[in-house]
RNA sequence: GGGUCGGUGCCCGAGUGGCCAAAGGGAGCAGACUGUAAAUCUGCCGGUUCUGCCUACGGUGGUUCGAAUCCACCCCGGCCCA
């Protein structure tokens, strides 16, 4: 436990705390923690990886964490972060999402661990489940005024917005959260919750419940708000979130996501995704400052987070395949070594009859690299349509034998990165 | 329940009878420059069998030669009142 809280403080990921003697406290003593998830989609993504990481951290360090599934409130929805109400899911999508996400958890936290640092990973839908309402009221409502919660920043922004609202089930959300606290403290000692610093308001809340009901002392610490370089929220990409399973988004396109990292984030994300301790992090910072160009800092980030969530041996795989695919000809490569590179650019399988008689319009479209002809054909007109590397620009221009490479596939790309492979059956 | 304001393309937001597939901004896509970065610049940005046609301005119906724009009803939201 000792140098914990150094370490939180210099990878910058203690935002806020409840308590000023809370990080003494971690070096100290073994605490229960608890962070909640959000079970609104069967996987994990790139956002809920700051909170993934710091969990394992303070596991790392003895402390036991909690990864708490939100299915109960889930089904309540946060308002904070939201810029409307949320379409409420169904009990069933929410235990499947729940049971779905257990599966990634264990790459970052250890359930099978003998002592008292053993992860636990709890559903709220467990107790809120059956939570009676009066009694709820008389219980934890009673403990809170309306003023202190429409004063919480998630509430405001809400209300503050032209044209949006609040139901009375989200503004409620709070409360439940609070209750979460409050029940794994009772049930687990948990005595410290952390968060995004978008959760400090929720935190608190929880602090103040068991403090007024429990007589007892528990905590909150919340991480930044992790950000791209031009403030904006993290994880989101052109093609929509950055999954953590490999069947939404591939590895190749996770390490991609990451090795693509802002100069100016990049250390930052160094300290909060990934193990690295204090002396290659300051010599990755040194190696962006003094050769940014050879991008050793990125590659070493994209590099631990795909491990991290897909493994080693994947991990080789995809840089593998990330070197040939921009470094190489690739009409050099063998059938074996195209396969391999190609492995997880997404594949159609053509006819063989196709070829002499398939425009480049076409192709894409039904290929799915081009959402409709019209895109596809000022897509090529412009030149960003690439067939095994070489530039195409004629878009009623047919496929033909010399296209095809190793006797069946034609690597179609779009812009600079955007590979698919085509085979012919 | 009453009053009032509003619901426009991925988002924000102009438009208030024809010149509107709809200004402007953002996002996105492509290109140039680079380091698979950032910034910057350029082009594209509903669909299509493309000087046309189809779909689209909350929904339905109506007025009109013609509607995102006018009318009626309905649905949804904000604010104020009860």
């Amino acid at each position: 436990m000792p140098g914990l809280a150094d370490d939180l403080r210099f990878r910058g990921l203690v935002h806020q705390v409840t308590d000023p003697s809370l990080l003494a406290r971690l070096d100290a003593e073994h605490l229960t923690v608890y962070g909640g998830f959000d079970p609104t989609s069967d996987s994990l993504h790139v956002g809920n990886l700051l909170q993934l990481c710091t969990l394992r951290r303070l596991q790392l360090a003895g402390h036991r964490p909690i990864a708490l599934a939100g299915g109960g409130t889930g089904f309540i929805g946060d308002p904070g972060g939201k810029s409307e109400e949320r379409t409420l899911l169904s009990v069933d999508e929410l235990a499947a999402n729940v049971a779905s996400i257990r599966g990634q958890l264990v790459r970052f936290l250890d359930f099978e661990a003998p002592g008292d640092d053993r992860a636990l990973l709890l559903d709220n839908a467990a107790w809120l489940g059956s939570l009676g309402l009066v009694d709820f009221l008389r219980d934890v409502g009673k403990q809170f005024t309306v003023g202190q919660m429409v004063a919480k920043e998630s509430v405001r922004s809400r209300l503050d917005r032209e044209g949006q609202g609040i139901s009375y089930t989200e503004f409620s959300y709070m409360l439940l959260q609070a209750y979460d606290f409050r029940h794994l403290y009772d049930e687990h000692d948990c005595r410290l919750q952390i968060g995004g610093s978008d959760q400090w308001g929720n935190i608190t809340m929880g602090v103040d419940l068991v403090r007024r009901t429990r007589q007892a002392e528990v905590w909150g610490l919340t991480s930044p708000l992790v950000v791209k370089a031009d403030g904006t929220k993290f994880g989101k990409t052109e093609t929509g979130t950055v999954w953590l399973d490999a069947a939404r988004t591939s590895p190749y396109a996770l390490y991609q996501f990451f090795l693509r990292s802002e100069d100016a984030v990049v250390g930052s994300y160094l300290r909060f995704f990934t193990f690295l301790d204090r002396d290659e992090l300051l010599g990755l910072d040194d190696a962006l400052r003094t050769h940014p160009e050879r991008r050793e800092a990125a590659r070493a980030l994209a590099r631990a987070v795909c491990a991290l969530v897909h493994g080693q041996d994947e991990t080789t795989r995809v840089e593998r395949a990330a070197e040939a695919l921009y470094s190489g000809r690739l009409a050099d490569l063998d059938e074996r070594s195209l396969l391999e590179v190609l492995a997880e650019a997404p594949t159609t399988t053509l006819a063989r009859d196709a070829l002499g008689r398939l425009p480049l319009v076409d192709l894409l479209v039904t290929a799915g690299i081009a959402p409709s002809r019209t895109r596809a054909r000022t897509t090529v007109e412009q030149g960003g349509c690439y067939l095994n590397d070489r530039r195409e620009t004629d878009p009623d221009r047919c496929l033909t034998e010399d296209d095809v490479l190793a006797g069946r596939y034609v690597v179609v790309r779009r812009g600079k990165r955007e590979y698919h492979l085509v085979e012919l059956a």
